[in-house]
DNA sequence: ATAACAGTTGAATAGATATTCAATTATTAA
DNA sequence: TTAATAATTGAATATCTATTCAACTGTTAT
C-alpha cells in the first residue's frame, strides 16, 4: 500500500486532442477579453439598460424610473457600460443622456432572445 | 425652509419617452433570463470551455488540463452551463463527453472577437 | 469483492459584483 | 451668490459566483 500522490488531480485522458484544442485556442487575455464583453450582459439591471438605450437616448432619472433602481445604482452601472465602449454620452444643460456606442448591442440581445424562447 | 422628502430620488424628467419605453420593454422575467444566459459567457474558464467544446468534444479532465483549473471546478461550470442547455454529455465508460449543445455557441464568441478587436 | 479512476456533490471559502448611502460636482435659474 | 437638481463618486454592505476540499457515486478491470 503505498502514499497515494495524485495532489495534482489532473489526468491526460486524451493526450493528442489537448494538444490540438490548445494549438486553437486564444489566450487567457483574449478569453478574460470575451468574458468582460458578456459581463455587460449578464445582469438583469444592465441588459434594461441597454435594452432600453436602444429604443432611445436616455438620462439617468429615466433609466432609473424605468429599471426601478437609484439614479446612483444607474450611474454605477453606466459607467461600466462606457468604459466596456458600449455606450456614450452627451450633456444638454443639467442633463446628461445616454445612448448606444455600438450597434452589435441589438443584436446580441436578439440572439439570447432566440435562445431563450423556450424559457 | 421646507423638510426635504426626496427619499424617493426618482424624478421623471422625460414622461413621455418613459411611458413609451416602459410599453417596449420586455417582461422582468425575460430580462432575468437574458442576463442568464449572457452569465454563461460571463467567465473566463467558461469561455474556455465553449470555445474547446466548439472544436471537439471533451472529458472533464481534458478540459481540467485545457483550463488549468480542478476537475471539480470544470465539473460545477459544466452543470451550469449544462442547466442553462449550451452543453450536453454522454457516457462512455467511466469517461463522460461533454459537447455543445447549442450551435450558436461559436456566433455568440465571434461577435464578442469582433466586438473586442481592438482591444 | 476490491482497487483504480472519471466524475459529481455539497459545504466552506474567497473573490467579485450590485446596490445603497452620504457627500460631492456641474449646471441652471432665482 | 444661493438654491435646486442631474449626475457622479467612493466607501460600506449585501449578494452572488468561482473555486477548493473532502467525501462520495459509477464504471471498469483485476
Amino acid at each position: 500500500m503505498e502514499k497515494k500522490l495524485d495532489m495534482c488531480e489532473k489526468t491526460v485522458i486524451h493526450k493528442e486532442i489537448v494538444e490540438t484544442v490548445k494549438k486553437q485556442l486564444p489566450n487567457d487575455k483574449k478569453m478574460e477579453s470575451l468574458a468582460l464583453f458578456y459581463k455587460m450582459f449578464s445582469d438583469p439591471t444592465k441588459v434594461k439598460i441597454l435594452w432600453a438605450l436602444d429604443i432611445t437616448e436616455m438620462c439617468v432619472c429615466d433609466l432609473a424610473v424605468i429599471t426601478n433602481v437609484t439614479k446612483s445604482a444607474i450611474s454605477h452601472q453606466l459607467s461600466s457600460l462606457k468604459e466596456a465602449n458600449l455606450v456614450k454620452s452627451r450633456r444638454d444643460g443639467k442633463i446628461i443622456y445616454y445612448s448606444l456606442a455600438d450597434s452589435c448591442v441589438k443584436e446580441i440581445l436578439e440572439k439570447a432572445v432566440i435562445h431563450t424562447i423556450n424559457e
